[in-house]
DNA sequence: ACGCGCCGAATTTTT
DNA sequence: TTCGGCGCGT
C-alpha cells in the first residue's frame, strides 16, 4: 500500500529537525522504516551514519527487521538500530578510557543495586525495604536529572534528601570500585562525556549524521540531553511520538521533551499522522472525545475511513467474580456464534492483581489463554545465580555478585568467612573475590573454610581464564556447571522435581544464547564473553527465540503493556473509581495520565470494545461499591451502551451462569 | 527435608 | 481478608 500524503511528507522531509506526532494505529513503524530506507537509497547516507533508537529490544528488533525487508539486507549492514541503553553501551565501551573505566564492567539491574544499596545503608536504613525503594527511586531520578551526587547534595532541602544525597554519593563510589553501572548511568554517562567532551562530541556527530527516534514522549530528560548532543549543530533528526500516549512519567519519562523540541529547535517542521488504519469509526470517536479532555500543546484528531462499527458496550458483574464469568460467558459466546477465535480477545486492566481473578475464570472453563508480563526469566533465583557468576568471570570486582555466588551451591562458606573476607577486602583496598584470594585470609579463617574459599576462588579463575580463548568459553562454562553441581543442587532445593527440572531447563535455555552469542552466526559476529553477559544484561539476545508459539489463546495484559498492540475485540475490566483512574493517580492529581492510559487501551480496539466492572469489589477484606469510572461518562453516551442496571434476581443470575457453562460445553465438543 | 507460621502486598515496570 | 512466599525449627 501507498503512503498517505502525511505519512509521504514525514518521509521526505530530511532536512533538520522534524516532530512526528504519530496517533495511535496511524502507521508510524513503517514511516520511521521507510524513511530510512529513503535516507540510504535517495539521500546518499551511508547505512553506518544512520541510527534509530527506541526504547524496547522488540521495537528494535521489529524494526531492523522491516527495513531488511524493505531494502534487504545487504544496504542495511552497518545501520544502527538500537534501544537507547544499548546505544550508551555502545558509546560507553567506545570511550572506555576517556571515562576512565576498565573494560569488562558490569551492569546492574534494579535489584543488584537494591541489593547494593541495601548493604550501605545497613546501618541507617537497617533493611527498610520501603526506604530502600525510594532511595532507589530518588537516585534514579538524580540521574535522570542529569545530578551527580554532590549537585544532588547542594540541592537537598529537607534532612531527608541530604541522607539520601549522602547515600547516593556511596553508592557511586562503591559502584566505581566495582566497575559496574546501572541502567540510568548506561544514559547518563555518555551524555555527560558528550557535553563535557568537544572532540568526543564531534566523533559521535560524525558517526551519526541522521538520528531517528521512536516513542518520543517517552524520553526523560538525560535521553533528551544526549539526543541532542548527538544531533548538534545540524540538527538533522526526526522524533515520533504520540503525547497522548505518554503512561510512563512515573518512571521519569517528560512529554513535555515533546513541548520542549520546538523551543529548542525553532526551525523544527511538526507533521501530524492522524489517519488510523486500526480501528472502526465509533472507536476512534470515543478515543478523540476522551483525550479532549486533557489539555494539549498540539492538537490532533484521528480519524478512519473503516466502517463506523458497533456500539461500545458497559456491562457490570454483581462482584468481581461475576464480572469475570460474565466476560468469559461473552468471549464464549461470541466465540461459538460468531466463530471469532480465542486470539482474537484481549482482557486489559489497570493492575497485575486484576487478572488473578480472570485467569482463575479462564482455568475454571478452560480456556486457553496467554498473560504477559509477571515475574520475567531474569528475575528467577536460578538465572540471577547463573548470570552472577558470567559476571563474576568477567569483572572480578563485582562484589554483588560474589556475594550472591559464594556459598550457592552450598560450600560452607557462611556469613562469617563472607565477613572475614570483606574486612581483608576494605584493608587491602580490593575487590572480595581479591580479597578471598589473598594468602592473609589463612590466617583468620578455618581450615575447612579457608579451603573451601581457595577452591572457589580457583575455580573461578581457572574458567575464566579458559574463557579468555575465544573458542574454548562456552565449554569451559559447562564445564564449570559441571563442577559447582548447580543441577543436583537444584533438584535437592527445589519444593517439586517439576519446579527443578523448570530451573534447570530455564538454566539451559540461558547457557544456549550465551553460547551462540559466543559462536555467532551469519549476520552476527562472534562476542567476546564480556560483551555477551552485557548483552544479557540489557535482554539484547541475538535471536531471541520467538514468543513462544502463539496458539489461539484469550490475551491478558496490563494496560500499560498493551501499548503498541492491537486486537479485534478488546475488554477494558475493571472500569471503576479508584482503579481506572487509579484511587492514588485521583489523590495526586495524576488524572491525565490515568485517561491517557485508558485512552490506549481504547485505541487497542480494532472491531468491538467492551468495558466492565463489578458492581461491588473486595478490598483489604471490606467490600466497596465503587462508581463506574468518569471517563466512560467523558465518551460519547450516543455510541455508549449502558446495561440496563436493573438488580437481577438470584435466579437470573444463576441462569446467565449456566447459560454459560452450556454453550462452554458445545463449544467442547468442537 | 518438610512443614508450619508469620508477615507483607494490594499500580503501572520498555532497560 | 486472603493468599503466597519465605524463613526458621525440628
Amino acid at each position: 500500500m501507498l503512503l498517505n500524503p502525511r505519512q509521504q511528507e514525514a518521509v521526505r522531509a530530511i532536512t533538520g529537525p522534524v516532530l512526528v506526532l504519530a496517533g495511535a494505529g496511524s502507521g508510524k513503524t513503517r514511516v520511521i522504516t521507510e524513511k530510512i530506507a529513503h535516507l540510504i537509497t535517495r539521500c546518499g547516507y551511508p547505512a553506518k551514519h544512520i541510527a534509530a533508537v527506541t526504547f524496547t529490544n522488540k521495537a528494535a528488533k521489529e524494526m531492523k527487521e522491516r527495513v531488511g525487508q524493505t531494502l534487504g539486507r545487504e544496504y542495511t549492514r552497518g545501520l544502527t538500530v538500537s534501544t537507547f541503553h544499548t546505544l550508551g553501551l555502545t558509546i560507553i565501551k567506545k570511550e572506555v578510557t576517556q571515562l576512565n573505566m576498565k573494560a569488562g564492567f558490569s551492569l546492574f539491574d534494579d535489584q543488584d543495586s537494591l541489593a547494593l544499596l541495601n548493604a550501605l545503608t545497613e546501618p541507617e536504613l537497617d533493611g527498610d525495604k520501603e526506604l530502600l525503594k525510594r532511595l532507589q527511586h530518588k537516585i534514579g531520578q538524580w540521574k535522570n536529572a542529569m545530578l551527580l551526587p554532590d549537585q544532588a547534595l547542594a540541592q537537598a532541602q529537607t534532612d531527608d534528601d541530604k541522607l539520601f544525597a549522602e547515600f547516593y554519593r556511596r553508592y557511586q563510589q562503591n559502584m566505581r570500585a566495582c566497575n559496574a553501572l546501572d541502567f540510568d548511568d548506561l544514559i547518563l554517562l555518555p551524555t555527560l562525556l558528550l557535553r563535557t567532551n568537544d572532540a568526543v562530541r564531534q566523533r559521535w556527530q560524525q558517526k551519526f549524521q541522521y538520528l531517528l527516534v521512536d516513542e518520543y514522549q517517552d524520553t526523560n530528560t538525560s535521553q533528551y540531553e544526549l539526543v541532542r548532543l548527538l544531533v548538534g549543530q545540524q540538527a538533522n533528526f526526526t522524533v515520533v511520538g504520540d503525547d497522548d500516549q505518554s503512561i510512563y512519567s512515573w518512571r521519569g519519562a517528560q512529554p513535555q521533551n515533546l513541548a520542549l523540541l520546538q523551543r529548542d529547535f525553532p526551525k523544527l517542521q511538526v507533521i501530524k499522522l492522524e489517519q488510523n488504519y486500526r480501528s472502526h469509526g465509533r472507536i476512534l470517536k470515543a478515543a478523540n472525545i476522551l483525550i479532549e479532555n486533557n489539555p494539549h500543546v498540539f492538537e490532533k484528531k484521528l480519524f478512519s475511513e473503516m466502517e463506523y462499527g458497533v456500539p461500545l458496550r458497559v456491562i457490570y458483574g454483581r462482584n468481581e467474580e461475576h464480572e469475570a464469568e460474565r466476560v468469559i460467558a461473552e468471549i464464549v459466546r461470541r466465540r461459538f456464534l460468531e466463530r471469532t477465535p480465542y486470539s482474537q480477545f484481549a482482557l486489559l486492566y489497570r493492575g497485575n492483581h486484576q487478572a488473578r481473578i480472570f485467569e482463575k475464570a479462564l482455568i475454571a472453563n478452560r480456556i486457553p489463554y496467554r498473560m504477559t508480563g509477571g515475574q520475567s526469566f531474569f528475575a528467577r533465583a536460578e538465572i540471577k545465580d547463573m548470570m552472577a557468576y558470567l559476571r563474576l568471570l568477567v569483572n572480578p570486582t563485582d562484589d554483588t555478585a560474589f556475594i550472591r555466588i559464594i556459598n550457592c551451591p552450598k560450600r560452607g562458606i557462611g556469613p562469617n568467612t563472607v565477613e572475614r573476607i570483606g574486612e581483608l577486602a576494605h584493608e587491602l583496598h580490593t575487590g572480595l573475590l581479591e580479597a578471598a584470594n589473598h594468602q592473609a585470609l589463612k590466617t583468620r579463617l578455618g581450615a575447612r573454610e579457608f579451603q573451601s574459599v581457595q577452591y572457589f576462588c580457583q575455580l573461578i579463575q581457572r574458567c575464566a581464564r579458559r574463557c579468555d580463548h575465544q573458542p574454548e568459553a562456552a565449554s569451559a562454562l559447562f564445564d564449570l556447571l559441571k563442577t559447582i553441581g548447580y543441577e543436583e543442587w537444584l533438584y535437592e532445593t527445589s519444593p517439586s522435581v517439576s519446579a527443578a527440572e523448570m530451573r534447570w531447563k530455564n538454566i539451559n535455555e540461558l547457557m544456549r544464547w550465551v553460547s551462540d552469542m559466543l559462536k555467532g552466526d551469519a549476520e552476527h559476529e562472534p562476542l567476546s564473553l564480556a560483551d555477551t553477559v552485557a548483552k544479557l544484561c540489557l535482554r539484547d539476545m541475538m535471536s531471541r527465540q520467538e514468543e513462544a508459539e502463539q496458539g489461539d489463546q484469550v490475551q491478558l495484559m496490563t494496560l500499560h503493556a498493551s501499548k503498541g498492540l492491537e486486537f479485534p475485540h478488546v475488554f477494558m475490566v475493571g472500569m471503576e473509581e479508584g482503579l481506572l483512574p487509579h484511587q492514588s493517580s485521583i489523590d495526586e492529581n495524576m488524572v491525565e495520565e490515568e485517561r491517557r492510559l485508558a485512552y490506549v487501551g481504547i485505541t487497542r480496539a480494532q472491531q468491538s470494545l467492551t468495558f466492565t466492572m463489578a458492581k461491588e469489589r473486595r478490598q483489604y477484606g471490606d467490600t466497596l461499591r465503587p462508581e463506574p469510572s468518569r471517563f466512560l461518562f467523558e465518551l460519547p453516551q450516543d455510541d455508549l451502551e449502558w446495561e440496563e442496571q436493573t438488580i437481577a434476581t438470584e435466579a437470573q443470575q444463576e441462569q446467565t451462569r449456566l447459560s454459560g457453562i452450556a454453550l462452554l460445553r458445545k463449544a467442547m465438543e468442537d
